[in-house]
DNA sequence: TCATTTGTTTACAGTTCTGTAAACTGATGC
DNA sequence: GCATCAGTTTACAGAACTGTAAACAAATGA
């Protein structure tokens, strides 16, 4: 058997990380199976056990570098929409759903979570609402905290959902499973993000709503 | 070892499915182990392989009942919420969101899904779908059924978020884990989805979101 | 009462996977 | 060049789990 020349540890770590990742996406984390990692990254399977210490070593450690991935990108989003023109506002938050959605962060994300891996989930989360409030603060007078929490707490939710079942629900509600169908879905859920105002938002059932109820009526 | 008294095919069916159905609630679908749920339901392993043929037979057959039962329960909440009048709707659609969060079918179904279990969610999705939509046309002049779908389909998407990660981002967010936090934020998109009319839903960017946009400022 | 059916159990075979032990080898510094 | 360190591999131990085979026993009907 042809012995491999030696990786640097960080080298040889990322190979793993990455077919880890990959192998998550496909199988999930329950099928995540050192073995295969090991293949998929052409070595044999000790040797993850040597880099990582453990097979739950592994998906810590790819957990852990998920969610700093994650969080940085969806940041990054919110923060150039942050500094969007007002026309282009729908634009850049659409931006920065798909963000969220594309790519294999958000899937491995969820994924590693949904099998119990720990991560820095309380701080990226308020990374994400502190920059969500600036957005909000900059297009609707006197917003509300709270409702921003909320907001931000629904459309994190419908991401998660997206990612474990989001095809099969699309599909079940003859939605495309096409790229121009989810980004419509998208668009639509920007549009509705951007533009509701505390006034459609208000948590005490009593006046708010019964003004909205005669509104509408 | 005593010997059991023979149940009748329906019984040891049933009495398998409530175990392995608390079973999956506890450790997922992936770490449903048949000799677990075996002895949950206090009998020995080959039983569930001589009822189901498989451990795959479970499952599809848990699925199955699980995906039958959360859409009945879901599909009476909505029709109850039909026939409710305009002052309580905001209360019964609340009860709607609340029925799919509670009990364990909504987090079996869902862990079931995700581990691959084929289900009738075409179906179920459609009826609800139509149903909501009745809603809609009950509440608000000319509804658009688009609009209807992509609704329902943010709101299953957070309710799969929510089974999935839903304590552990609320937790994140600062919300509490109390039921009263809960059933708070439950309110709040019921207000919501009852509140918005088609016109804080367009689809088209262009005229109707501009119309918003000066509204807003 | 006896025979048949089928729910149920015990014992086991076979597979798969994680983690260990020891040896091997390429790289680095003196 | 040689010694040391660490990345890498082969071989293996041990555990866990699914599914099979055969025997047992409880209900049912003649």
């Amino acid at each position: 058997m042809a012995k491999k020349t030696h990786n640097s540890p960080e080298a040889a770590r990322d190979a793993i990380l990455d077919a880890a990742q990959k192998m998550v996406v496909e199988v999930g984390p329950a099928g995540l199976r050192i073995s295969a990692v090991a293949k998929a990254a052409g070595m044999a399977h000790p040797n993850i056990i040597h880099h990582f210490g453990s097979r739950e070593g592994l998906i810590h450690a790819l957990a852990e570098r998920t969610g700093e991935r994650a969080t940085e990108r969806i940041a990054a989003a919110i923060t150039e929409a942050l500094s969007a023109s007002d026309e282009d506002c729908v634009a850049a938050m659409t931006r920065v759903l798909d963000t969220a959605y594309q790519g294999e962060e958000g899937i491995v994300a969820v994924w590693l979570h949904f099998s119990g891996a720990e991560t820095e989930l309380h701080a990226n989360m308020r990374r994400i609402v502190e920059l969500s409030h600036q957005l909000r603060e900059r297009l609707h007078a006197d917003v509300d905290y709270s409702n921003t929490n909320r907001l931000v707490m629904l459309v994190t939710l419908a991401l998660v959902g997206e990612v474990v079942s989001g095809a099969a629900i699309k599909e079940a509600l003859g939605f495309g499973n096409g790229d121009s169908e989810r980004a419509h879905f998208r668009q639509w859920l920007a549009e509705i993000l951007i533009n509701l105002s505390d006034a459609e938002l208000a948590t005490s059932l009593t006046e708010v709503n019964l003004q909205l109820r005669v509104k509408n009526q």
